[in-house]
DNA sequence: AAAAGAACCAACCGCCTTAAG
DNA sequence: TCTTAAGGCGGTTGGTTCTTT
């Protein structure tokens, strides 16, 4: 096939940026007759212009529907949140953010998110932890910095199960520095999710003795005590760790560990918004823990299908996955919380 | 105040997909 | 079924603006 003419070969049509005129001159001309072939519509319009490069400048600047100016922190977290499920696909992106511009997430992505992922430690094309020997400290520090949002909650929440919920905090943070240890040493496939959390499992047991006591100030039965809280019927709801926004309303009662139900407060505001409900984490500052979700397609699409089958967590290890980890695993599963139709809607659009 | 470096972002390039003939 | 034009998409570039020294 020989191709098109590629739009820079075109004799004699203007590059680079468009002045004031050109921009009057585009939107007038669509305005009034629409912008129907784009090849066409430079002749028609008297612009010696491109196709291509009108149907970018509508597209991406002129659209009389574009929303300008920096993205909100809702933005922020629901494009990290799209982004680990669908990778750089950022038109898919854009489509659940009314107004944003494909060009516009990809510039916005480039230039803050992902650095942002990279200080919190955070691969920006896996969304996971990255395990390099560096960032076993930054890991712990951010970590850390979980656990002590935690204890902001003693303001403002009953005393045991803030304490509890800190404690239980401290502990998630030191297993998953554990976990990262394991992962450069070498150890990286647990045989269930879970199993890292089992004092009795077999990633325990390849461990030196003494050392879950003597390193990360573990005993058996804070293990056990954790491994059973967090088991299947028992999913840790990590957004429950993120700390109150100015005057969050905290949940009464044990709402917060029961992983049943999704705080309000984490789904977008906008009432009759026809997109997608994409879980939001409004509430979280850049140096607090992210979601943590996987950003492989195939992990992704197996977690997406996990979903629709209502596969139990334990059962979704993936041998071959030489870099599934339990804290992973449950960041995926956090998205349980999302409802079906969520999920359907996305694996919908994805696949048509 | 000036220079250098970093950050930003509009626009381009080239590949892929789709639809029409 | 094949060819071709057109649109769409993601990666990249390069000019401009901002920040630091």
């Amino acid at each position: 096939m020989m191709g098109r003419t590629p739009c820079s070969d075109e004799n004699g049509l203007k590059k680079g940026p468009w002045t004031p005129e050109e921009d009057r001159i585009l939107v007038d001309y669509i305005q009034k007759h629409g912008h129907g072939s784009w090849r066409a519509l430079p002749k028609h319009a008297g612009l010696n212009r491109c196709g291509k490069s009108c149907r970018l400048r509508w597209t991406n600047y002129l659209r009389p529907d574009i929303k300008r100016g920096k993205f909100s922190e809702e933005e922020e977290q629901l494009i990290i949140n799209l982004h680990a499920v669908l990778g750089n696909k950022w038109s898919a992106i854009a489509g659940h953010l009314p107004g944003r511009t494909d060009n516009e997430i990809k510039n916005f992505w480039n230039t803050h998110l992902k650095k942002k992922l990279l200080q919190m430690g955070l691969d920006p094309v896996t969304h996971r932890p990255r395990s390099d020997h560096l960032n076993l400290l930054s890991n712990l520090q951010q970590l850390l910095a979980a656990t002590n949002i935690v204890s902001n909650l003693t303001n403002t929440w009953d005393t045991n199960n803030a304490l509890r919920l800190q404690s239980d905090a401290t502990q998630l943070a030191k297993l998953q520095l554990l976990q990262n240890i394991l992962h450069v040493l070498g150890d990286t496939t647990p045989t269930s999710n879970l199993d890292l959390l089992n004092p009795f499992g077999p990633s325990s047991s390849s461990l030196p003795d003494g050392f879950l006591n003597e390193v990360l100030g573990l005993n058996q039965s804070k293990l056990q005590n954790l491994y059973n809280g967090y088991s299947a019927q028992n999913q840790p709801n990590l957004q429950s760790f993120e700390p109150p926004h100015q005057q969050q309303v905290l949940p009464t009662g044990n709402q917060h560990m029961d992983g049943g139900s999704i705080d309000s407060s984490c789904m977008k505001p906008e009432k009759g918004d026809e997109q997608l409900d994409v879980p939001y984490s409004s509430s979280t500052p850049f140096n607090s823990l992210p979601n943590l979700v996987s950003a492989s397609p195939e992990c992704s699409t197996h977690v997406l299908m996990q979903m629709e089958n209502k596969v139990m967590p334990n059962e979704c290890s993936d041998p071959s996955s030489s870099t599934s980890t339990n804290f992973e695993m449950w960041g995926d599963f956090m998205y349980e919380e999302v409802s079906d139709a969520y999920w359907k809607d996305l694996i919908d659009k994805e696949t048509n």
